[in-house]
DNA sequence: GCTCTCACG
DNA sequence: ACGTACGTGAGAGCC
């Protein structure tokens, strides 16, 4: 006979947190919750013996229930990092017992749990529930019997149904109720004020549910009358809240549930990595070594060396000169102004650590001349902004050698959790803590001493060792090993240049503009005010909506979650029907202007330079594009001429030189010339022809001549579209046709570029064979919901699958332009500097002598980065400052 | 901290 | 029938 047990993941690491006293292994991991869920987890496999087990976990943050209450778990305590570091550590343990586990996006634990129990009931197998919470209590049946955690989670109280009515005098369905009258305050769940479980059960016993206390106020009196009459409607959805779902899509899933007990070698693997002995003796495990073939991977053991005035120099040396890693902790999200807290170096088993005050001190020289040292290879954790974050303190880096950051990136680049301390649960190696746990965030960051900092930077220089090798492995088995070090490594050197350079941004030229706008904001807020009647702050969407929609009575075209849409897509359409409109679109493009880009702006400019220093980050674009942050120099304005002159006060760091800008001409849908190998599409580029208006004579079958300016608008929106992965609704939608009229240029579209249509349906169909795409150099881009069900993610993964080959591949080329370009100034010993880099653009600034050889070499440089059927075409253009360069 | 809006390629 | 265009970052409002 089979037997489940369901456990409710999050419920029990929960309450296993706060039960057990801190604890933590040598590498300053906290491992209480994990223990006690795994005594808990021990004890209840004994007891129950089941054929099959499952852990549930609630997955992501929003689920259904946030839709139509939004306050769904509001106000809840945030997870405190010593827990959540231990999430991953727990889900790794799992597996080593090889025990299930299940998350889906949008449901909770609860979710699953009620779904797996409603098959059990279905199937008639026997069930055991394990969970801290209450609400499991409605899931009971002749079949599933629910085990609550009490005191902590050691001991358990088993519930079937005759229980709950002895307990509480209730079905087990009628636990709903019970929430849906008294809430939770846990959940935020509000039930009905004032009452509490007495007053529930009280009403439960006499009314049997929400719905018939609520269809029987008259029978109430007084106060009681009154809170229930005012609070029906949060009775209600209380109890739709507290309702746990039981249709999750989980078919055909119980198979996987299976436990056959667990691999002892495996299991006495993880305990060692989280040091719990006392489990490896209770379990008779084999003790490291003695692991019959498994590999025996020690918990983190190494001494850890502190670099101060005592310090034998000539042995520092000589373990820095056979060092395996270092760890270089620069704290603070903007390199330019960061922390510097210290480092740490690691090899076999011994760490040097210094801290920052050393480091800077002439104790410190031996390390500073090491990491100065071009020829001493240095493995480590986002060393770019390491060596940004040094060169401000006035610290040389050189020798990079490989980087887990950067390497975990092209691994995976959808991934935004890079933290070491995830990169070591991913790959089995001893568990660390986590930088939160260690340091706390935001408002709670705090240094703690020297001792536990140090602790922290050894774990992670040696999480980094033991790093290196494994992923370089992925990197060989994936095709990227040279992606990674003759792309990605020498570029993030070149980025380093590039920001500590920064580009000078003329303040006064920023102010002049930002009071001309000030004038002109303070005469269109007024007139605003006059046309609405009465003052109110434009900038608040919620405000700006009463106006329009209520005191104006304008017709709603679009809703957001929480009110009225009233961007600029629903504006330009409500244009016709009262001038303040207008007006409104008019305002809220200078004040973006004014705060983003003058202000915000004239806030980034460093007093002693001038200048503004960007940071690119080279590890978040999922296409393997760069971004740039603080200040974003990425998007300044170029498309409306009141923006764009914005770009007058970026201007050359030197008298009398000059900008110059180089810039890809259509460089995506080139691209897409070569992929799909379209016969017309690379013909077109050939002959360098305006591709918008070809694709309007292919569309529309007329000649050039014909082409008129409304048909190349359409076509150049049907191109935009091709890149984007296209779909008559978007195209629909943006060119505001229907969605037939849109079809039909599609149709039109293919018809004309047949290879273009094979390429987007060889894509989608490689996608869902390999699980992911690539760009011509071999950067790979993971789609796992090219096989969802649901057809919003599936179709989102479709057009990921068409779009980012040629993003990305775009985004490879300019990046390969840029580490040549970066090799070309040097060996030419041009003082020409490389400052910005803008998708499909390279700005420089240029002494007016090296004027002519740079507008020949740009462009000669880009175009040849990589080799193509099709050509690529650069447009250059110079001037005094960005914004001339057009 | 989340939502909305908007700037860029 | 379903219901979105691809990739980013920043400021303001609001809870």
């Amino acid at each position: 006979m089979d037997k489940w047990m369901l456990i409710d993941g999050n419920s029990i690491i929960y309450r296993a947190f706060f039960a057990m006293p801190p604890l933590t292994n040598s590498a300053g991991l906290h491992t209480n919750a994990v223990y006690g869920f795994t005594t808990m987890l021990l004890k209840l496999l004994e007891e129950e013996k089941p054929t099959h087990v499952l852990v549930a976990f609630d997955a992501g943050k929003v689920t259904f229930r946030h839709e139509g209450y939004t306050e769904y778990k509001g106000g809840r305590q945030k997870t405190p990092p010593e827990l959540s570091e231990q999430f991953p550590v727990l889900k790794e343990l799992l597996q080593s017992f090889s025990i299930a586990q299940f998350e889906l996006a949008g449901y909770e634990a609860d979710d699953i749990i009620g779904t797996l129990t409603r098959m059990a009931d279905e199937q008639g197998v026997e069930t055991i529930v394990v969970s801290g919470d209450k609400d499991m209590l409605q899931l009971a049946s002749e079949q599933v019997t629910i085990a609550l955690t009490r005191k902590g989670v050691s001991e358990v109280d088993r519930y079937d149904p005759a229980e709950i009515q002895e307990k509480y005098g209730l079905t087990p369905l009628q636990i709903i109720d019970l929430k849906g009258l008294m809430g939770d305050a846990s959940d935020n769940i509000p039930g009905i004020p004032g009452v509490g479980e007495k007053t529930a059960l009280k009403l439960l016993h006499e009314f049997e549910s929400v719905e018939g206390v609520l269809a029987n106020t008259n029978e109430l009196k007084g106060k009681m009358k009154e809170k229930v009459e005012a609070h029906k409607d949060d009775a209600l959805m209380s109890k739709r809240l507290a309702t746990i779902y039981r249709e999750v899509p989980l078919e055909n899933q119980t198979d996987e549930l299976a436990y056959g007990g667990y691999d002892k070698a495996a299991l006495a693997q993880s305990f060692r990595k989280l040091e719990f002995r006392s489990l490896i003796d209770r379990l008779e495990l084999p003790e490291a070594g003695e692991a019959d073939g498994a590999e025996a991977v020690a918990a983190a053991t190494y001494e850890i060396i502190r670099v101060d005035s005592d310090t034998d120099v000539s042995s520092l040396k000589a373990f820095l000169a056979q060092s395996e890693s270092v760890y270089i902790e620069a704290y603070g999200e903007n390199p330019h102004q960061s922390q510097l807290l210290g480092l740490a170096v690691a090899a076999g088993e011994q760490v040097y650590v210094i801290d920052c005050d050393t480091l800077e001190s002439p104790v410190g020289q031996p390390v500073r001349d090491w990491l100065a040292d071009d020829k001493a290879p240095k493995y480590g954790y986002d060393l770019h902004k390491a060596e940004l974050a040094l060169s401000w303190h006035h610290i040389t880096f050189c020798g990079t050698a490989f980087d887990v950051q950067l390497a975990a990136y092209l691994l995976d680049p959808t991934e935004t959790n890079q933290t070491l301390n995830f990169l070591a649960a991913k790959y089995g190696i001893p568990a660390i803590a986590s930088d939160e746990a260690v340091y706390g965030r935001g408002a709670k960051f705090k240094v703690p001493d020297f001792e536990e900092v140090a602790r922290h930077l050894a774990a992670k220089a040696d999480t980094v060792r033991r790093l290196v090798p494994l992923q370089q492995g992925d990197l060989e088995k994936t095709d990227m090993t040279k992606l990674y070090y003759e792309l990605e490594q020498p570029l993030s050197i070149v980025l380093a240049r590039m920001e500590k350079r920064g580009i000078r941004v003329n303040a006064q030229t920023l102010e002049e503009l930002g009071s001309e706008l000030e004038h002109k904001l303070v005469s269109y807020m007024s007139d605003i005010y006059q046309h609405a009647g009465m003052e109110f702050n434009i900038n608040s969407p919620k405000q700006l909506g009463e106006v329009l929609f209520e005191r104006l009575g304008l017709p709603v075209i679009k809703k957001t979650k929480t009110g009225y849409s009233t961007d600029a897509e629903v504006l330009e359409k409500l244009e016709p029907y009262h001038e303040i409109v207008r007006l409104i679109l008019y305002y809220r493009q200078l004040s973006k202007l004014q705060s983003t880009y003058v202000e915000g702006l004239l806030k980034e400019i460093r007093r002693d330079t001038g200048k503004v220093h960007t940071y690119y980050r080279q590890t978040i674009a999922a296409t393997g594009r760069l971004s740039s942050q603080f200040p974003n120099l990425q998007n300044i304005p170029i498309r409306l001429e009141e923006g764009r002159r914005i770009r007058k006060a970026f201007v050359p760091s030197e008298p009398d030189w000059l900008i110059l800008g180089a810039d890809y001409s259509q460089i995506e849908l080139r691209v897409l010339a070569q992929i799909s190998g379209d016969e017309n599409l690379k013909e077109a580029f050939v002959h360098d022809m305006d591709i918008h208006t070809k694709t309007a004579m292919d569309v529309f079958g007329v000649s050039a001549d014909a082409v008129d300016a409304n048909m190349r608008r359409q076509a150049k929106a049907v191109n935009f579209g091709i890149v984007y992965g296209i779909s008559d609704f978007g195209l629909s939608n943006n060119l505001n046709i229907t969605r037939k009229d849109a079809a039909r240029f599609i149709e039109q579209y293919f018809e004309a570029f047949k290879g273009v249509r094979a390429y987007m349906d060889n894509i989608v169909m490689d996608a869902r064979r390999d699980g992911y795409v690539t760009t011509l150099l071999e950067r790979r881009r993971y789609l796992p919901e090219i096989k969802a069900s649901n057809f919003n993610l599936r179709s989102f993964a479709e057009r990921t699958a068409m779009n980012t080959p040629i993003q990305g591949t775009a985004a490879d080329i300019i990046k390969l332009a840029m580490v040549r370009m970066d090799e070309e100034l040097r060996k030419r010993n041009l003082r020409s500097r490389m400052l910005l880099q803008v998708h499909d653009e390279l700005v420089f600034e240029v002494p007016p002598d090296e004027l002519e050889t740079m507008k020949t070499l740009v462009p000669e440089v880009m175009e040849s980065a990589l080799a193509l059927d099709v050509p690529l075409k650069v447009d250059v253009n110079y001037g005094i400052n960005w914004y001339e360069t057009k």
